[in-house]
DNA sequence: CCGCGGGCCTGCGCGC
DNA sequence: TGCGCGCAGGCCCGCG
């Protein structure tokens, strides 16, 4: 599923049938995800109240009454869907883990690459939870500006893309809207990032924050069906400028999009739209 | 510290 | 129809 609009709307979907509600157990069907499952995740949750669901990066925060904080992460392929006990199908293939609540109401997590996780920390704690604590800003914050921007790309030799991908200066941004990102602004995805005018870094950001937006507001249109969806929702139905669209022609200058490799990873973009500077 | 490449997994779509 | 290949939205780790 994931990049941060895709887990904006997984949260959303979540905490209407989570929050307030109490978690009666948690079956696991397999000791590990990516991770192992926490050795006290029973402990931790079994008659705990669920008092929040918050979204950091791509990471999902299930807080519970009793101090401690489910975090979560989709990895490449994770979904989870919100079924009633009785009226709905049995568990299906790749349900690794199930959240039954008290009230009938089961949450199922489906991993079919497992490279998603679900581990736990003390509340208190989850600042300097190791996932958590090197994350940079959330696109939202007003913190992400040009000025944090700028400065991050200072002394930075990799190219824009990879630099984009880093959670480390920007949080929750993946592969697909980092293309979108870069063609916006555009800037060539090659272009080290130490060698980007401010007055781009200024176009990225603002462009940043708006496929974001748009994103979430597409993800969240289908909100409604998140109970019967298989996770997947809006994602694909959305318009990409240059992403997964390699050969068709760019929809400012009509040529093709390109796709390149970057750091293993598939860049597309258009090389008349996006020069080299 | 930085940057790259490999590894973790299954499933899908394509060409032969 | 079947098979092998390349590809997929992420992240961690180890190396130079």
């Amino acid at each position: 599923m994931p990049e941060l609009p895709e887990v904006e709307t997984v949260v959303q979907g979540l905490r209407p049938h989570m929050v307030g509600a109490t978690i009666d157990k948690i079956i696991i069907h397999r000791p590990n995800l990516r991770y192992d499952f926490p050795n006290n995740l029973n402990e931790i949750s079994q008659n705990a109240r669920v008092t929040g669901i918050y979204r950091r990066s791509k990471y999902i925060l299930i807080r519970l009454s009793t101090e401690w904080t489910i975090v979560s992460h989709l990895g490449m392929s994770g979904t989870y869907t919100i079924h009633n006990r009785g009226t709905n199908a049995p568990l299906k293939k790749h349900d690794h883990c199930v959240i039954y609540l008290t009230n009938g109401t089961y949450i199922a997590y489906n991993d079919p690459r497992r490279f998603g996780f679900l581990i736990a920390c003390k509340t208190t704690e989850e600042h300097t939870q190791k996932h958590l604590s090197v994350l940079g800003v959330e696109p939202f914050a007003d913190s992400l500006n040009s000025t944090y921007l700028y400065k991050a790309f200072q002394g930075r030799n990799t190219p824009i893309k990879t630099a984009l991908l880093n959670q480390n200066i920007v949080a929750g941004l993946g592969n697909i809207y980092v293309c979108e990102a870069l063609f916006k602004a555009r800037i060539h995805p090659q272009t080290p990032a130490k060698n980007i005018t401010k007055s781009k870094v200024t176009a990225l950001t603002e462009h940043i924050l708006q496929v974001i937006q748009d994103a979430i507001c597409a993800g969240g249109s289908s909100l409604r069906d998140f109970q019967n969806t298989d996770g997947k929702m809006g994602y694909f139905q959305h318009n990409f400028a240059v992403y997964g669209r390699e050969n068709e022609l760019c929809n400012t200058c009509k040529k093709p999009i390109v796709r390149i490799q970057q750091s293993g990873r598939s860049t597309f973009f258009c090389i008349k739209c996006q020069k080299k500077p």
